[in-house]
RNA sequence: GGUCGGUUGGCAGAGUGGUUGAAUGCGCCGGUCUCGAAAACCGGUAAGGGUGCAAGCCCUUCGAGAGUUCGAAUCUCUCACCGACCGCCA
């Protein structure tokens, strides 16, 4: 949600925002709904002042035995004309609130303009993709011929985009989330939340997956939905609350499974599980005042980084272009970490900073020291890794020659002492 | 699923129709005292919005929505959530 006050003050600056994001100008229409909204409000205003003074004249008249009738009369003919402005007002405003909660976040200065994912701009690459003396296999072609990875029984038990492993797969994705969450928690300063995954659609509203995104969504009952990633959990914890600004920065981690519809993605990444409905990632979440969440973006983005670092697999950090920002991010870092079967870079973490925009809408701010009232947090998440990429990383980063896979220093004492994964 | 009890400010907790935006305590901020601090004492301290150059004035909000009333935190209805007990299940 962007603050419709900065809207009135910078309409052009609000405009040409909008125009990053490949929308056309608003502000006349926006600031014409305002207006009018607030015209209507003081009127209304009005009215009510007028009716709250009589009826204490009336208590009053009444306490001295006096006669209120004239005023009871009156009181009761501005009854009508209140009751159709409260609905007036109330109707604009609800416009007004669905023409702003559609709006994305305004981009940081500094993120590079561009229409889709092949203008996002690469800043670093860590370590050397290895060298292999024999063709690299995807992971899926690994998985397979080890046994312990079965595409078919899943599409036979849930459809398609579902994997069932075993074994020591099973494990090593187990070993993997495991790792990710000691690292996080032991070195680097975030609570491990177990957190639900079902959740109301005002969490939802509040991160901004709702209203417009809601065909991506698993929704479940009237009012509840499957989490498509543990940001929607952890972020809402703030949610409608004040918090104090020694407390801050909050940092929240948890390992959970998410789900996704995956609409609009037919046809796209069908093989193996590099996209599924249902996968499991830790994630990164903090919660800063807005001094702070610059510095705290660098920092949870190297947070995701290390974990690869420690894992020794190759990877590139980009920063996302404008056309590929999402919707609540002021700017999002996405690290991509090698995978030799496809012979590519792939998404394996995606670190945003969402300044104020979410914590409008969810009403999460604190008290700055020294300052009277409050003031909007600064919320950032990022994934510190998706798990089942990781996994998909591992196997093919660690492949051997016979088909069996390595396992990476830090996890094995996560995989009791199993050094290596081959064929039963 | 059933019955009963609850939902009030940052927190705890009064308050059953009239000047209560809400007692009191804690917390927080400022002051007195002190070399400094603690204690004690004094004062201040809800959020969101409209209007105004400003001081200020005004509106809304006591879980959400609807209703009764000139007037609702207080009465009625619906819903959500929390707790207890019962039933069922892990």
């Amino acid at each position: 949600m962007l603050d419709l006050k900065w809207i009135r003050e910078n309409p052009q600056d609000f405009d040409a925002a909008m125009k990053r994001r490949g929308l056309p100008p608003q502000s006349d229409d926006l600031l014409g709904t305002d207006r009018n909204w607030r015209d209507t409000q003081t009127h209304l205003q009005d009215m009510q002042a007028r009716r709250n003074a009589a009826a204490k004249e009336i208590g009053k008249a009444k306490a001295s035995g006096g006669d209120a009738e004239v005023l009871i009369r009156e009181v009761a003919e501005l009854k009508d004309e209140t009751q159709r402005f409260i609905k007036v007002e109330r109707d604009l405003q609800e416009i007004l609130d669905t023409k702003l909660s559609g709006l994305p976040n305004i981009l940081d200065a500094d993120v590079p303009d561009g229409a889709d994912e092949t203008e996002n701009v690469e800043l670093r690459r860590v370590g050397d993709a290895p060298s292999f003396n024999f063709e690299p296999k995807e992971h899926y072609e690994l998985g397979e011929a080890l046994g312990l990875m079965d595409f078919a029984t899943a599409a036979k038990l849930s459809g398609s985009r579902f994997v069932v492993t075993s074994g020591q797969i099973a494990r090593l994705e187990r070993a993997l989330g495991a790792f990710m969450l000691d690292v996080h928690t032991l070195e680097k300063g975030y609570l491990e939340v177990s957190p639900p995954v079902m959740v109301r659609g005002s969490a939802l509203y509040g991160t901004g997956q709702l209203p417009k995104f809601e065909e991506d969504l698993y929704k479940i009952s009237d009012d509840q939905y499957m989490i498509p990633t543990a940001e929607v959990p952890l972020t809402n914890i703030v949610s409608e609350s004040i918090l104090v600004e020694s407390d801050l920065p909050k940092r929240f981690t948890a390992h959970t499974l998410c789900f996704r519809s995956e609409a609009g993605s037919a046809g796209k990444d069908t093989a193996g599980m590099l996209r599924q409905h249902q996968f499991t990632k830790v994630e990164m979440v903090s919660i800063t005042t807005p001094d702070q969440s610059q510095a705290e973006h660098e920092r949870m983005t190297a947070c995701a980084e290390d974990i690869l670092k420690r894992l020794g697999l190759p990877y590139r950090v980009v920063v996302l272009c404008s056309g590929d920002t999402g919707f609540g991010a002021r700017k999002t870092y996405d690290i991509e970490v090698w995978l030799p079967g496809q012979n590519s870079y792939r998404e394996i973490s995606s670190c945003s900073n969402c300044g104020d925009f979410q914590a409008r809408r969810m009403k999460a701010r604190y008290r700055p020291e020294g300052e009277k009232g409050t003031a909007f947090v600064h919320t950032l998440n990022g994934s510190g890794l998706a798990v089942g990429r990781t996994l998909i990383a591992v196997m093919e980063n660690y492949q051997q020659a016979d088909g069996s896979i390595r396992i990476p220093e830090v996890l094995v004492p996560y995989m009791g002492g199993v050094t290596e994964i081959c064929a039963a």
